[in-house]
RNA sequence: GCGCCAGUAGCUCAAUGGACAGAGCAACAGCCUUCUAAGCUGUAGGUUAGUGGUUCGAGUCCACUCUGGCGUACCA
């Protein structure tokens, strides 16, 4: 639609040559009396034409020439606003369309040929995931649904990393908790790690072992059993709110094949790098960062930096046309210098896409829940989706935007009631669901023959949301924002729930009625791929 | 100190530089002998933290101030 708007005024171009100096930008008034679709272009205009804009808009409404079986009529309002009413029969042709293309209506093959890889998680085994990692995971999964959804081909990735100083702390944690239990006596230091699983893990040990490990380095058996057992657990956790990687990449697998080496010896010779105190600095100041600072410390160990830098110089040489980042805000002071670091070896990183989410604040009973996996003070993923669902955590992490804090209140949540907008999409469902079962048992069918007689205001205000789905999707998926399609979704629910009160069609006239059955045909469709999208399920019956 | 993110109705939050800033919850008043009341309709609730600026037009962009979160390691 908004195509042929543009072909329109293409057309009134040839006429009025100022058209073809701006861009027309339609957008979707707020307020039904302003019509479908809605330019600003006369406002636009009217400075560089000294002309008042209401007076541009009446000489390029006076030249435009529509079909009028696609458009209503064309208005001036407020300041100079064109506002195009499509004609009701056009809108609900609509209603075919969806029920043609069925699970495919709103996707679109915008992107399709072009591949993308989404990192996200990537908590390293060092402990159950928590309520903070479930926001990211719920995020990147859904942002990888919205991807592919407009015809990207996406490879989900976690990066991890089962070495280094944390990974030390945590074998030897166990170490102790197994000494403990065979009767040693131990100090366990507050920094360690404090949670119930490493005492499990270490009882693991003591069943398969009995007391024979007391010698062993906590690097070796305690460190990998350890790993083994929390990765184990980590997977499960995530394909239990249907999260599911392609590849697990190993950051130890960039020494093996020689990439840190590498990178470090490109910095070289590019003279990026320099020797002072015994470690080794990259000039960050110098790629336009604040400050350099350290990728190989004095003990001759990287740090983080390095590794990650080679992480995405692999993912770059990987040749995705888009690669996205998903990092919680306490990493937000990383990214730059891993950007920088790229750009300086002469990559270009404007593939890569980096989105940051704030935190989670988890609330019970008024009280703040101050997280930290060290500490064991925290709530699992998997004690959250006990308690509430699975559907109930994936829209909540999604349902605000990722840049504001989200506020997860454990006691609402816990709530299986009308506070919680998950049941509202999913009531939709159900409600139509059982309309068509009792329709059916009535002898009426679905017919698109008579949409035209759909012309009240409620159910043409539902016919016009529909129709909007394909964009909001094509926006939500370029603009990487999962909650937008949560927002359409319950103002879809809600425009349904409305004509559900006004408009009945058992009862109604047959041509009618089936027109409705086509109706609430379509809003199903369109609720349940966006529930799909969403990854969360479209019950039948509630 | 510096950097990133936020501040919108009592609470939790929407709003693609556009037109009268919208929902849900909570409060109040209504709607079930007819397709699921986990629903609908209505009322009330606002100096969009503050001060300037840019713009025909600012919750949105810029500057400064205030408040909160997260960073600012030879931790990851």
């Amino acid at each position: 639609m908004k195509n042929y708007l543009i072909s329109l005024i293409g057309n009134a171009a040839i006429k009025l040559s100022y058209l073809s100096s701006v861009e027309p930008i339609f957008s979707i008034p707020k307020i039904q009396g302003h019509g479908d679709l809605s330019t600003n272009i006369a406002l636009l205009l009217s400075k560089p034409l000294n002309k008042s804009p209401r007076d541009i808009a009446k000489e390029i409404v006076d030249t435009l020439e529509y079909d009028s079986s696609i458009l209503d009529k064309i208005e001036i309002a407020g300041p100079g606003f064109i506002n195009f009413f499509f004609n009701p029969n056009y809108s609900s042709g609509i209603i075919s369309k969806i029920i043609e293309e069925e699970e495919n209506f709103g996707r679109s093959n915008k992107y399709s040929g072009k591949r993308g890889n989404v990192e996200f998680v990537s908590a390293n085994p060092t402990g159950p995931l928590t309520v903070g990692h479930g926001r990211n995971a719920v995020i990147g999964d859904t942002v990888a649904n919205m991807l592919e959804a407009v015809g990207y081909e996406v490879d989900r990735e976690y990066y991890f990393n089962n070495a280094g100083r944390q990974m030390r702390v945590l074998g030897d944690s166990v170490k102790k908790r197994y000494l403990e239990l065979i009767g040693e006596q131990i100090s366990f230091p507050e920094e360690y790690y404090q949670g119930e699983y490493i005492k499990e893990i270490a009882l693991k040990l003591q069943v398969e072992f009995g007391d024979n490990l007391a010698n062993e380095s906590e690097e070796g058996i305690f460190k990998q059993k350890a790993e083994e057992e929390i990765f184990s657990d980590i997977k499960k956790s995530l394909e239990s709110i249907g999260i599911v990687f392609k590849k697990y990449f190993n950051e130890y697998s960039l020494y093996e094949q020689n990439n840190i080496q590498k990178t470090l010896e490109d910095f070289s010779k590019k003279n990026l790098s320099y020797e002072k105190d015994g470690a080794i600095w990259l000039k960050l100041s110098e790629l336009g960062n604040q400050e350099d600072k350290v990728i190989v410390k004095s003990t001759g160990e990287p740090t983080y930096r390095l590794p990650d830098i080679a992480y995405h110089i692999n993912k770059l040489e990987r040749n995705y046309d888009l690669i996205v980042d998903l990092f919680g805000s306490d990493h937000n002071a990383t990214y730059p210098d891993v950007l920088a670091g790229c750009a300086g070896l002469g990559y270009n990183v404007l593939t890569i896409k980096v989105l940051i989410h704030q935190f989670v604040t988890i609330t019970e009973k008024g009280e703040i829940v101050k997280m930290s996996t060290r500490k064991a003070n925290y709530i699992t993923l998997d004690e959250l989706v006990a308690e509430v669902g699975i559907d109930v955590v994936r829209y909540f992490f999604i349902m605000r935007n990722m840049s504001s804090h989200l506020n997860f209140d454990l006691e609402l949540a816990k709530k299986h009631s009308d506070e919680n907008p998950v049941f509202y999409l999913q009531y939709a469902n159900a409600r139509i669901c059982s309309i068509l079962r009792m329709t059916a048992e009535q002898d009426l069918i679905l017919s698109t023959e008579h949409v035209d007689k759909l012309n009240s205001e409620t159910e043409q205000s539902l016919i016009k949301k529909l129709s909007q789905f394909p964009e909001e999707v094509l926006y939500s998926a370029e603009n990487f924002e999962p909650h937008k399609i949560s927002n359409y979704l319950e103002e879809t629910a809600g425009l349904f729930h409305r004509f559900y009160n006004e408009c009945r069609i058992i009862g109604s006239e047959r041509d009618l009625a089936e027109a409705r059955i086509a109706l609430i045909t379509a809003v199903r469709i369109v609720i349940a791929n966006g529930l799909k999208m969403l990854g969360l399920s479209a019950p039948e019956r509630m």
